[in-house]
DNA sequence: TTCTTTTCTTGACTCTTTCAAGAAAAGACG
DNA sequence: CGTCTTTTCTTGAAAGAGTCAAGAAAAGAA
């Protein structure tokens, strides 16, 4: 189980509920905390659910998930760290799909004026309707 | 006061509350409900924060108002709408920017794969710290 | 002015997320 | 292996943003 490997090269405690947590998330890509909770459950039937938020916030802190919030949506986390993609959601449903970025490395990072912030990160997020969304009107 | 025509154009009915509502927010660009709130009441002391959530609903529902929410941010409001830019947001207080279109017009509609979804807009947030921010630390 | 439809007020409520305090477990050291 | 310190988990309560529902009020049409 290399997932206890990735807390311990993060400098994190390895416990039960994290491992659950990092195997969840890895299992169920944009799932919301709700999810995460069930599939954490499935193995740790005791596990509070404060547990599994404070879990979160420490793998996202040490760069482990990645938490994503799209407007009008609950927070979603997702495993693919640190390879600069992006997001597709459905207008209708909600559907979260994973797009490479389309520009490449780093040009995705420059903004055409920072006002003299420290930009560190470009997150996009494509809005639209899924195929199921498409066909069913 | 256009703001009227405003909504009159987009088909909707003038009221005082939607009146206010988009005068506060051409006001305060970016401000999160509370702040759209506290500006409406100060001329409508009597308006339902129902009627703002309410007003606020319908004007970015006709698109007279662009509802923006960054990971760990509460709903926010701008008025500049259609004219394809984009935020940049400090990862330290929360503040907000805009930062018109880095590649044009066009292209950031552009997914390297859509997965089926029928794209009608591309959001970027850029992250980072914001002058203040850095000074402070 | 009167009528119909839409919108606003009031108040309760849901849901996600956070706070706090004590119990339990992880890792370090001898 | 056993003890100690620090971090994490459990439990229970609560805050905050946003929503629901029903009746009153106002907007626009005739």
């Amino acid at each position: 189980m290399h997932l206890q490997e990735m807390l311990r090269e993060a400098g994190l405690r390895v416990t039960k509920p994290r491992v659950a947590v990092l195997d969840a998330v890895h299992a169920h890509p944009h799932a919301d905390t709700e999810t995460v909770i069930s599939a954490v459950r499935d193995r740790l039937p005791e596990v509070s659910h404060q547990a599994v938020y404070d879990s979160l916030h420490t793998l996202t802190g040490s760069g482990l998930v990645r938490k994503i919030q799209p407007t009008g949506s609950v927070a979603r986390y997702e495993s693919r760290v640190g390879d600069n993609h992006h997001h597709i959601v459905c207008r209708s449903c909600g559907a979260i799909a994973d797009v490479d970025c389309a520009v490449g490395g780093a040009p995705c990072l420059t903004a055409s004026d920072d006002h003299g912030f420290a930009i560190d990160e470009a997150e996009v997020i494509y809005w639209g309707r899924c195929p199921t969304c498409q066909t069913a009107s």
